[in-house]
This record gives structure tokens, sequence and C-alpha cells, in this order.
DNA sequence: TTATTTTTATGATTTGAGTCATAAAAGAGC
DNA sequence: GCTCTTTTATGACTCAAATCATAAAAATAA
């Protein structure tokens, strides 16, 4: 369910953006001016090296509440967001959103619980890439994903590419295909034409 | 200035504890049932691996709140507080600090604030540990704790075991004291008997 | 003070993920 | 359908940080 439901979203102010797949919502180093939601469709957020290597700081979608940060803070987005596939968004402007939140204490309270669940994600990912080899950490990014998936007997099948998961959690795209491989051999994940199940 | 003022969190049943150099104040594992503030002193935040090795998740200090997610979310502490030394804490039960956060809206903001600044160093960590070299790493964790610190015009000493920094960082001692050394030899820092400035 | 522990330091060696090259398979666009 | 791009796949090689060993220096405790 998501943070802001639409009803009263539109008495802040809300409208709706509609983005192509691949469109770039904003880039690192922009002012914050609204608050965004995911109507429909998947946002990545993600930050570039200096020689232009991509992490992934997190994916977004239906119902997710993403940037907030550099509302609450005193700087620009630390990362740009684009688009994965053809997604709509709704935002509210920065003033309005926090009239919002001071109108409604449980969504303020909620907001919180999304900003903790993602500093748990993050400590989670730092253990593993500080502590962990390339199985280790898969398995977990792969269990965090499943965990978030809804609740299904079918087995998950993870909806990321290996680049994907290779920027997300620290490594490069050839490791972590091997890695997936010998994880098919140990009976860690099953592999139906080069998807991942689990 | 902390988040939350001595005599305001009195009217909300706010305790305090002294503990000695080396005290364990909650375990990974434990469940949340206070707010935390360090009044005096130091408070480590870590993760162990499987075999033992730390990862400090936070280091917080006279002012700092911390160990807040687990009060909005419905897991437990996902690491261990101790002390580095002597520290004195304040905190205050669970209800009554979501009764504070209700009375109090610009309270309930500055949290947002803190808890957005500590995503955002996570992300920089990230950023950090995937993209580049231990020189690049150290400088900006180094770069961080002297934005932390009180303006000065004096060169900020760096108050933290080569240890400690490879335990913030994700790198082996012997990685970061090599580093370290040569970056005094390129200028990057100074050393005096062993101590870090910059 | 002395003893013990922690921190800093340095060399030798290992290792496993990164890099580079190349290609097959799958998917997207026309 | 066919073409172009992206994704997956695999082998050869490199190299930088981890590991292991050992010791000096500094901090802390007794």
């Amino acid at each position: 369910m998501s943070l802001i439901k639409r009803n009263i979203a539109l008495q802040y102010g809300a409208s709706f953006l509609s983005l192509k797949r691949d469109e770039i919502l904003f880039h690192e180093g922009d002012a914050a001016n609204f608050f965004y939601q995911v109507e429909e469709g998947t946002i990545k957020m993600v930050t570039y090296s200096l020689d232009g290597k991509e992490f992934i700081q997190g994916l977004f979608y239906q119902g997710d509440s993403f940037g907030e940060p550099p509302l609450f803070c005193d700087f620009p987005y630390p990362g740009s967001a684009t688009t994965l596939i053809d997604t709509r968004i709704l935002r509210i402007p920065k003033d309005r959103f926090f009239a919002l939140l001071k109108d409604h204490f449980e969504i303020h309270v909620h907001l919180d619980r999304i900003l903790c669940e993602r500093l748990k994600y993050k400590n989670m990912i730092l253990s593993e890439i500080s502590f962990y080899d390339p199985e280790h950490r898969i398995l977990s990014l792969l269990g965090y994903l499943k965990s978030k998936a809804p609740v299904s007997d079918q087995p998950f099948q993870v909806p990321l590419t290996r680049q994907q998961l290779a920027d997300m959690s620290g490594m490069r795209v050839e490791t972590v295909i091997r890695t997936i491989k010998r994880m098919e051999d140990t009976g860690k994940l099953q592999l139906q034409d080069h998807k991942i199940f689990l």
C-alpha cells in the first residue's frame, strides 16, 4: 500500500507525470522541489563513479515513495532517477507535502518507517559487501528482493538482469553470471531459460 | 544541538543511564523499547560477520540520537551498541517517544532530517566501497568525519584508530595503515606521532 | 614503575574478483 | 519477418587487497 493515498494527495496539490521507458526524472545535483511516489512502473535511483560505473541505490515500484532525503536536508539530489519501463509518477510540491505531514501524523510515522526500512537495507548491503563472498552477497540480495514481492506459492522470479544485480551489490556482471551458474549447480536457485527463480 | 532538549525529554519520561567504557547498551536481535540520545560520550553501532569481523554502522557523539529504526519498524536491533568511552545516555520509553513526536512537529521533522542524513552517509560509503580504491575511500571517510566536527582553524585530528577506519570502510587494517602512510608521503594528510591530521 | 594489551608498522605470499576479449542467445525495434 | 542492441556466457590473464607472520611503539592497567 502506498504512503499517500490518491484522494489525500489531491487535497495537497498532487499532479501526475507520465514518463516513457529510460526517461530521466531528475539528475544528481538537482534541487528537490517535490515529493514523488510511483503510481505505476519502476524508478531506478543511481549514483555514478567518475569513470561512469553505476551503483543502484534503490529500485522503486508501484506505491513506493522515493527521493525524500533532499526535501528534509540541505543538499541536492545525491543520485539520479530514471524509469526502467513506462512509468506514471505522483508528485506533491515540497511545501504542500510538509503541510500534509503536519496534518497527518499517521502518514508522517509511516514515512519514518519507510526511511528506516531503507536504512536497514543499506546496512544489510554494506555488511554483505564488506564481509562476504559473491555467493553470500547474491543470496542476501535475492532474499531481500523475494521478501519484498507479494507472497506466493509459486517460485519467485527475480525481475532484474545480472547487470542490475551487480550494480546493486558492488560486483562486476561477469562475477554475478559465474556465481549464479555455480549456485544453480549447487541447487541454491533455479534457472529457466536464463531467468532466475528461487 | 540535540534532537530532544533535556526539559522536553523529561516531560516525556526520560531517564538517564551511565555506562562505563566498553559496556554494551543493547545487542543485535534485542527488541527496541527506548529512544536513545547521547548526553556525553560515544556510542558505536556495529554488525558482526559470521566469523567475527566487525563493521561499524555508525558512531554517535554528544547530542546524537541512535537506534531509532526498530522503534518504527517491526524488526529487532540490526546491530549492537557499545560505548567507546564512559558515556551518559538519555532514554525515553517508546510509547512516550511517539507521544512526544505527535505533540512536536518540528522535532518530528528534525528526526526525519537525521534519518535522511544517515541515509546519505550510507549511500556515500556504498558508492565509495564499490567504485573506488583505498585512498579515495579513506579520503571520503575522513572528509565526512571532518565535516561533522565543529568548525576550527586548527587541523582536524581524526579521533579514530586505523582499525576503526577499516571497520567503517570495508577494508583490512593493514590496507588502511599502508594507504595512510602513502597519503602522508603525497601530502594528502599529516601524521604527528601516528595521529592523523587534515 | 612495570606488565599487559592495543595499535601501528612492514614484508612475503596468496587469491579471487576484476579486466579484457570474444561470442552465443535473447529481446527490442523496425 | 529481419536487424540491431542488450543480456548472458566463458576463457585467459592481471593485479591489488587480503592474508599471514612478526615486531616495534604506544596506551592502558595493575
